[in-house]
DNA sequence: CTAGCATTTTGATCTGCATCAATGTCACAC
DNA sequence: GTGTGACATTGATGCAGATCAAAATGCTAG
């Protein structure tokens, strides 16, 4: 899937004076008005890293769309277990789903930046435009389908092929940000990989170390240098 | 969140007379004029047990809406491992993400029957209707919210709490299209339900057993009767 | 009825990952 | 420099659930 982008000479989230828009990766079809409308509803939101962005349960006050730096999304059980359901990278939209109450919390992993716009505003300018709308629906869509990969990853994969399936699938999405860098950055801690993972972070660290002396990985300060490509691709094998 | 239902007569799938529609659960907020031009471009479905409606990566000819029935809902790896990604049951939509390819395989558990709509013909139609667009996506929000807490189980729950939810999340499903049965019927086998929960048919087994055995549920033909409520939902709280 | 097969249950054993514990590394403050 | 706290790594041990094996149950065909 193509990344959503407002601004058609702009890949990622960034100001583009050209479209005088703030607001990128929104969605494709839309008209100039459009897109100057949408800018116009839209605030600035600069956050420090680990500052929380929403919480579960809490009533939904904006949809964000992350400028740069990356958040982690997650759920929390009663007795302290976390699960995080996903990162968000420059780009990401979060609260798409419009609904009333927030599905899992989100706090920034690093200094981060975002549009936001308000929900009801927002909400309103969806049924002016269905363009927006289907575009939105797609990306739901999208959305749903790794959500399901997530599933087969976390019921039907050992702790190596969790871990190689983790550093595959996150280059990718890195992948149409930036220049094909041969390192990933992994802004989260260990224990954030296996709290998505469902690993301890022991697990995880011995994973990562276990590749490294194989030589199919190489590890960096803040993240991955992927040496045999081949071989993680074949252990991450959908 | 409430059923779709185009018919405001009826709670599920299922001729409506009155409406002369048989094309039901698939949305509120739709005028009689579109009720009935869905309804014509609906063809009907009959399948047999354990037949199959599309496979994984095949091209998506088809949206569906199972009117009596199940399905189950999976993805294969290359070595044979299955994970369930979901059952669907009557009033449940399948394929609603429009894609070009079916991201999972589909067949029934039981009989089954359905209202088929040609993809593109549906797509046409959503393009007109603002309306069932906005739904649809509620609707795609609400499954992916669904998967979300699927992985919360499948990454940070025992093997006993994976049952217990299982049970509860699937009895307010039912609960949801017929009046308040005690009894959860169990179209799927106990291998389907380990491949959902990323468990083992024996360890499903045993769950069961020992949920028996501590008078919590009792096994019957085809499905469990719910004895103490209060237990089982202790051990699947969210 | 019986034969054949799929599914479920139960038991014995094994193992991958969790858990527990200790040590190492880095950044930052003083 | 030295202390402090967060994060990462490494090792030793334990256990939940997988695996292996077999028996029980149920279903359909003949």
């Amino acid at each position: 899937m193509q990344p959503l982008a407002i601004c058609p000479n702009a890949k990622v989230a960034v100001h583009c004076d050209q479209c005088r828009v703030r607001t990128l990766s929104v969605c494709g079809a839309l008209d100039h008005d459009e897109l100057l409308q949408l800018d116009r509803m839209s605030r600035p939101l600069i956050c420090t890293a680990r500052e929380t962005l929403f919480e579960q349960d809490e009533p939904a006050e904006a949809v964000y769309n992350i400028t740069s730096g990356s958040a982690r999304l997650y759920k929390l059980l009663p007795d302290g277990r976390r699960q995080i359901v996903g990162f968000a990278l420059p780009g990401d939209f979060l609260g798409l789903s419009m609904a009333e109450k927030n599905e899992f919390s989100a706090d920034a992993l690093t200094p981060l930046t975002a549009c936001q716009f308000s929900r009801t505003a927002f909400s309103d300018f969806l049924d002016r435009s269905p363009h927006l709308m289907r575009r939105l629906h797609e990306q739901a869509s999208h959305e749903l389908t790794m959500a399901q990969d997530q599933m087969v990853i976390l019921g039907r994969r050992t702790a190596e092929e969790k871990v190689a399936a983790f550093l595959i699938g996150l280059r990718k999405r890195w992948a149409r940000l930036s220049t094909t860098s041969v390192t990933i950055p992994l802004p989260m801690t260990r224990q954030d990989i296996g709290d998505f993972l469902g690993l301890t972070v022991e697990t995880v660290s011995r994973m990562l170390t276990r590749l490294a002396r194989e030589k199919v990985i190489l590890i960096v300060p803040d993240g991955v240098r992927l040496l045999d490509v081949a071989k993680i691709e074949a252990l991450a094998e959908s």
